[in-house]
DNA sequence: TCTTGCTTTACGGTTTCCCGTAAGGAATAC
DNA sequence: GTATTCCTTACGGGAAACCGTAAAGCAAGA
């Protein structure tokens, strides 16, 4: 059995048009489509207050800032909300990220019922999680399936990020203690920043701070 | 007038479907689209042969790697052959990489004549670039229109770009020499990288590595 | 108040990196 | 052959980062 109600959270235009077509495609009538996370939000509430509640949420992950300023600004954090909100919904998410921690997360944390990658076959894919899902199976990327091989992960605080946040603007390690102070952030001594980065590198097997710059970067950690 | 035949070279099929939605819309019948580069060129080069050429080619930049090895790895090499091969063809780039370094090479030395970024309203944007390249006009997004603002620019050399690479995989400086010698890769002594390093980073303003690798990362140079 | 245990900071010695200067080497021109 | 020029490398002093250890601060409990 298909999907009833359907919403899209998708800000590429041209990107909404094929989801939406390929809903169509599914004999899909019901189905409503934002271009900010805020608005889609607002539909999911509106939504359950008449008692026509979505049963699928399309979203993707990234969505760009501009003039109008948004509460919730990312597909992670809409992800929260709605589940928060209406804990039944199923969720597609459907992003050009690739990443697996990035992925795995969203099914350890968030409960995700599906994940699409925006490549070369991404509408037949689409298509295949949605019938997928409708049947209360979960779509994920073949890779996804695979026992989650280990790799060196940490957890990055927002201690950390700000360091190395910090570092990446082209700060020098030992000018960090004054911006930490002026943020009353509390271990500012230098000497804990350069434990903390020796952690950090440990932890990862990394040998210097260009590796570690360019870790956060991939992954998109600052 | 509007065009006659159109080529889309995309390889997410969402968004190629979305192209070719609004391609239709504009009651072009005669385009064609692929989802490889190499595929691209050869259609160019057929319809060229038959007498029945392209005269627009909308393609993305970057091509996901599979398994189908490609000749032409990307949008530019594909534009560039496609040039060569038909000077005259129109081109324009619709693509989610928004700097400006990367759209001002695009103008400046393939001649590129609209560019659409992957956002918002990139649906209605298409269709106002393809109007104004009908009409023998340029597109470009509102920012491109304004003079080139001088930024703090630098040409990459491989040589450059190597020396980057080996520090953002945490190989240290002073091991770099070593690197260089195993692959007859020439200025070789330590010096002569730390010579680079300094003159990069002086050229584009950057106080440490950690801001070279965070910006190298950003711009995709390494 | 005085432990106890934990976190943060301070302080050195060592290594690495930074950067200016000078020496070496190769190519070209005279 | 020897100047000239340009590029590369070697060297050395100083700055920054690295890292272990010890001292100081701080919270909770006896």
């Amino acid at each position: 059995m298909m999907f009833e109600r359907v919403l899209i959270a998708e800000d590429q235009e041209s990107t909404s048009i094929s989801v939406r077509k390929t809903i169509g495609d599914l004999n899909i009538v019901n189905s409503d489509y934002v271009f900010y996370c805020d608005d889609a939000f607002a539909r999911i509430q509106k939504a359950l207050k008449i008692n026509q509640p979505f049963d699928l949420l399309i979203t993707d992950l990234s969505f760009e800032e501009d003039h109008n300023i948004q509460k919730i600004i990312d597909g992670v954090a809409l992800i929260k909300a709605a589940k928060d909100e209406q804990p039944g919904l199923k969720v597609l998410v459907f992003s050009a990220e690739g990443k697996s921690a990035v992925i795995d997360a969203l099914i350890k944390d968030l409960g995700i019922d599906g994940y699409v990658r925006k490549a070369r076959h991404d509408a037949k894919e689409l298509r295949s999680a949605l019938e997928a899902i409708a049947q209360g199976k979960k779509y994920f990327p073949a890779q996804m399936k695979m026992p989650v091989k280990e790799r060196n992960t940490y957890d990055f605080t927002s201690y950390d990020t700000t360091i190395i946040a910090l570092l990446a603007a082209g700060i020098k390690q030992k000018e960090i203690p004054g911006y930490l102070q002026n943020q009353d952030i509390k271990p500012s001594g230098l000497s804990s920043i350069e434990k903390r980065l020796n952690l950090i590198r440990d932890v990862l097997g990394f040998s210097n701070n260009e590796q570690l710059i360019a870790y956060c970067k991939d992954f998109k950690i600052i």
